[in-house]
DNA sequence: CAGCATCCGCTTTGATACTG
DNA sequence: CAGTATCAAAGCGGATGCTG
């Protein structure tokens, strides 16, 4: 994969193989992970989902410990496989902006099942680990529900890491972004694994906060978007 | 990743590292990937959940392409991340026998959304690449269902590669096995493409016959287990 | 600076050969 | 059969350099 450009090989004009390293099986799964199952493509697909279009530098910030031109040629080959456009910005001032095209914003079932299956391996201290608040709020997006979506809107502050998180209701579907509240109905503090405890069904209130968690303001907000996740996939098949 | 065991490297005991190259992210996305986002990782898991329980050189034969030592590798991982377990057989005659965890099984909606991503990747025709019977039969087992449980069962052959699969209704669910079928209610020949276009609603009868699929038996039968799949995962969050 | 491209050393992967 | 051993070739991560 990635073009190669080696010493005294000029080959012909458009020699750079356009990057595909195929496990050469006619299997819709092993299809699938040509095209997403190389290192940080996923990572890369779930910040666009998380954030929405990105700039370059955004995507690096938000994806700690990846090397500059992995981001580059990661973004070359999901660009060339119709996952990404990139957006390139008219002369005056503006930077190319990436987004997820409609066929990357399939993936989302995608990296819903992982997240979901990657819960129980997130452990309670972020050791020396990196942590962005916008990853917890792509998890909620992707898991949680609105219970009650007839009722009125209600806005949940998350504090997991430095940045604050916003969870709110909107018409039956949920948004989750960065960044504090403005009177939210309920406010709950602790670390992401406890609040993704609460909020996941796998803790109830109670234990949450035996255990550590803060929760302040209306309980029953947290409630209507508490969404108990089926513990084992044998449900279905 | 993977034991070293180098020569003069005694080190102290137990220097084997674990294995464990991580993101480094507190994020279940990430640790999910750590997990399972290593090459060859989840298609061994497609041929455990296609076959159940297999010996080594089953897993060999449906995974072409794969260095033997990197089958070694990640069973070794996938063993000791208590996805998988290798049942060390009694002495007298049999082999190693590995199967999935429950946890392991756990993963069955990961494989399914991948699958589900990856259809559209399935060309016409089967190139240079290679193919096995089962692979079908595991994408069938997890992306259809039975649409009329409390009917009386019914099996359908399918057709598409060397060997023929049989797709059965037990009880609601569905069950998929390599082999041919005894007077099954229905069979279906023509390529893996097809016949997944047939069985997953972008084809109809009409539309695949006239590309080149054969139809014979009853054609209520393949209604039945039918199943047209939401095109694009919009439809939550 | 933002957005890459290049180089460099280390790790992982893949093909083959070998062993209990 | 069920792996290990070996080694070459990619892939990857980090640092750095170039260009608007």
């Amino acid at each position: 994969m990635r073009e190669k450009s080696k010493h005294l090989d000029l080959k012909l004009q458009l020699n750079y193989d356009g990057g595909v390293r195929s496990y050469g099986q006619h299997c819709s799964l092993a299809k699938a992970l040509d095209v997403v199952g190389d290192r940080w493509s996923l990572l890369i697909i779930r910040e666009l989902i998380a954030r929405g279009a990105c700039r370059y530098t955004d995507l690096r910030e938000g994806l700690p410990g990846i090397a500059t031109n992995m981001l580059a040629d990661r973004l070359r080959d999901l660009e060339q496989a119709g996952i990404v456009s990139r957006e390139d910005a008219p002369p005056p001032v503006a930077r190319p902006l990436f987004r997820l095209t409609p066929r990357g914003e399939e993936l989302r079932g995608v990296v819903r099942e992982l997240t979901r299956w990657g819960l129980p391996l997130i452990g309670d201290s972020i050791d020396g680990e990196a942590f962005r608040g916008h990853w917890l709020a792509a998890a909620a997006l992707l898991l949680l529900k609105d219970n009650a979506p007839d009722a009125a809107p209600v806005a949940i502050e998350v504090r997991a890491g430095e940045e604050p998180m916003l969870i709110v209701t909107a018409g039956g579907a949920l948004q989750a972004r960065p960044g504090p509240g403005v009177n939210p109905d309920a406010i709950i503090s602790g670390t992401p694994r406890l609040t993704m405890g609460l909020l996941t069904g796998m803790l109830d209130i109670e234990r949450a906060q035996a255990l550590g968690l803060e929760i302040s303001g209306d309980a029953s907000a947290i409630e209507r978007i508490r969404t108990p996740l089926p513990l084992v996939g044998a449900g279905a098949s």
